[in-house]
DNA sequence: TATTGTTATACTCTATAACTATA
DNA sequence: TATAGTTATAGAGTATAACAATA
C-alpha cells in the first residue's frame, strides 16, 4: 500500500513528465507531480492560511496587529502566566534564540513583561500586561472568525478528522531516522 | 455549527484562559487554544514536513541538494518546458520577483537554462539542463522516500481525503472578502 | 558542568515598489 | 500603455554557534 502510493508519484512524472494538455495546448501552469504529493498541498494550503490570517488578524487591532506568531506567544503566556522563555519554545516547538526576538517584539510594545522568578536569577517569568489581555481577547475573537472563514466549510468531523490526520503526519515527520 | 466550532474556541480560552492542570501541576507547557485551531496545526505539522524534508532531500544529493522550493521549480519546468518566469509564479502561486532569485540559483547550479523566446525578447523561456534533469530524477525517488514517511502511516483513503481537506481549506482561505 | 538568556549570523520563504527593456 | 524581468528592500519564519551570568 506504502510502495504504491509513493510509486504512483514516482511513475506519473518519470514516465510522463510532460503531460499531454499542458504545452500542447498552450497552457503553461500544469504542475506536474506536485498535486500529489502531501507536502505541496499543506505548503501552499498553509502559505493561504497564513495570507489569511494576516488580512484578518494582523492589521485590524488598533495598534499594530499581531502576526500568527505573536498570537501563538500571547495564547501559551495566558495559559501558562510566569513561565520561562526556554519554556514558551518548547512548548511552541522553538530554539529558544528565536524566542528572544519574539518577546522582545511583544515587550516593546506593552504586551508582555519579563519578570524575575523567584530562586533562579538567570530567567524570566512572561507574563502579559493588562493591554496584552485586552489585545489577546480581541485577537481572539478575530482569530475565531479567521477559523470560521478557512475551516467553515468543514462538517465538525472533517475539521476533527482534518486535525487528527495533521497530527498523525507532524508525528510521523518528527520520527528521527 | 459554523458558530458552535468558533464559539467553542473562544469560551474554551475566555472562560478558562489558564487551565488547571498545567500551572497547578506545575507544567508549563500547556498550549491554550492553539491545538484546537486549523491554522496552527497546519502551521506546526507544515514545519515538521519542511524539516523531515530538508534531512530526506536537502543535504543528500550529491551537489548541495535542492530546497521544497527549488524541488518544486524544477517538477513545475519539467512538467512545461519552455514555460515563462512569471507563468512558473502563477503555478506555485508566487509573484514574479519571488521567481528570479529561485530560478538564479537553479541557474547557477547548472540545473535550469534561460533561453530567448522567439517573439517576445523580454521574455525567457525556462528549461532543464541534462543535469538538472538527473538531479530532479534522483530528487524525485527522495521525495517519494519522504512521502512515505510523512504519510505512508495513513491509508490511501486517508491521504485522499487530507488532500480533499487541505485544498477546501486552501480555497476557503483564498476567498477575497 | 549544565542551563538561561542573549547576540551574531545565516538560511528559507514571502511581498511591494520602482526600474529597464520590450510589446 | 501594458507586460516580463530585475533589483532593492522589507519582513514573516527558522536555525546554529559562541558568549555571559547563574545554577
Amino acid at each position: 500500500m506504502r510502495n504504491r502510493v509513493a510509486g504512483e508519484v514516482a511513475d506519473a512524472s518519470l514516465v510522463d513528465a510532460s503531460p499531454a494538455g499542458a504545452v500542447a495546448s498552450g497552457r503553461r501552469d500544469d504542475l506536474g507531480v506536485l498535486p500529489g504529493l502531501v507536502g505541496y498541498n499543506l505548503r501552499r494550503t498553509q502559505e493561504a492560511v497564513f495570507g489569511a490570517f494576516m488580512e484578518m488578524v494582523t492589521g485590524k487591532l488598533d495598534s499594530a496587529g499581531l502576526t500568527p506568531g505573536q498570537f501563538g506567544v500571547l495564547a501559551i503566556v495566558v495559559a501558562n502566566p510566569g513561565l520561562k522563555q526556554i519554556e514558551l519554545g518548547t512548548a511552541l516547538g522553538v530554539d529558544r534564540s528565536t524566542i528572544v526576538a519574539a518577546v522582545d517584539k511583544l515587550e516593546n510594545r506593552g504586551l508582555v513583561e519579563r519578570r524575575p522568578v523567584p530562586h533562579d536569577r538567570r530567567a524570566h517569568a512572561l507574563t502579559l500586561t493588562a493591554e496584552g489581555q485586552r489585545v489577546y481577547r480581541r485577537a481572539l475573537t478575530l482569530v475565531d472568525r479567521h477559523e470560521a472563514k478557512i475551516a467553515g466549510g468543514l462538517t465538525p468531523a472533517e475539521r476533527s478528522q482534518l486535525l487528527d490526520l495533521l497530527g498523525r503526519v507532524q508525528r510521523a515527520a518528527q520520527q528521527r531516522p
